[in-house]
DNA sequence: AGGTACATGTAAGCTGTTACATGATTTT
DNA sequence: AAAATCATGTAACAGCTTACATGTACCT
């Protein structure tokens, strides 16, 4: 998917900003499955409002949550069917590429401290994102179905993986294994 | 963490071909969180070579798993050193990318039976890869402490998935909750 | 004889990231 | 007065994907 269909998305929620799209990428509720950077949100607004896909929000509309000199979009009709259609395309696979993971497969490579470290800021990473998602969803009564269903899903799959790091240690391999033999 | 580097740490493992390490990407145990192509991979090996972080693999060795015609390379002393310090670097933040995720998330424009071929799609999906995870988790005696950790990590993570899609229906908002008021 | 898996590589093109450049407004 | 946040955009570069091009070896 790319970040034109992306976009079209985001503004399927309300008129938005290049900036406000680039802040719900980072911290929205679709920052843990989707991402692009100001790079590639300003040529894809250029383009979308070429294509008549979006266009400037009503003015009233836009000087209530922005700033006078941002550009805020709205998406048109042939937006909306536009990202119906993309939405129902045959999907790419899931793309996830973890430093973290990969560093951990090769853990032998590794000093146990930088390992520790690895894990224990990740431990924090998911503290943190779980802390934001409970209060995201006691919050959220204006919430979509689809929203709250991939809130759910996010939060039962941090907590197992929290309670993983928390509760396994990396065993330093073999020695006590082949002990045991 | 770049194809050069992924290459590497592959080869750490033992001597292979650019062909086995794309198939390592593909369905090897590094594969639920890295990927590189053809056309990513043999460039890369080139570079690694001319840099002598690799090497052409004793033949001998070679002959027993490969074909005649297979260039199998394994890693120097140096290709490892550098492997070693590329795993110790800062890293950089995770990146997943989901059409799936995406999709269900503006669930609303979806038609159901889009949505929940979807969900048994990726129902099907965890079921296989946790069945593979088992049975590598019950074969692996060699497997180092790395592998086995993140392995179980997948596993749980997995089940978790599996489950919530299993016993959460996807909602088709509001109009249950307005009555509620 | 045909299909599948093994095997290597190049080139074009697409996409996205990073760095740069600039400036206004709000908060501390 | 400084720092943080809001705001838009371009250009160069890096990286990866896709398509092309070619051929061998093994299994049925």
């Amino acid at each position: 998917m790319d970040v034109k269909t992306l976009c079209l998305a985001i503004l399927s929620r309300g008129p938005a900003s290049g900036y406000a799209i680039k802040k719900e990428f980072e911290s929205g509720a679709t920052r843990h499955f989707s991402n692009a950077g100001f790079g590639s949100i300003y040529p894809a607004l250029k383009l979308l409002h070429a294509q008549g896909l979006i266009r400037n929000a009503d003015e009233n509309l836009a000087k209530c949550c922005f700033r006078s000199d941002a550009k805020v979009y709205e998406l048109t009709a042939k937006g909306r069917e536009t990202l119906v259609k993309a939405l129902q395309k045959p999907h790419t696979p899931d793309r996830y590429h973890s430093d973290f993971q990969v560093s951990l497969f090769y853990g032998q490579f590794l000093t146990p401290e930088f390992r520790d470290r690895l894990i224990q800021d990740r431990i924090h990473y998911y503290r943190d994102e779980i802390r934001l998602m409970e209060e995201a969803l006691q919050a959220g009564e204006q919430m979509t179905a689809g929203e709250r269903y991939l809130l759910g899903l996010g939060l039962d799959v941090y907590r197992t993986a929290l309670t993983y790091l928390e509760t396994h240690p990396f065993e330093e391999a073999a020695e006590t294994q082949r002990h045991a033999r």
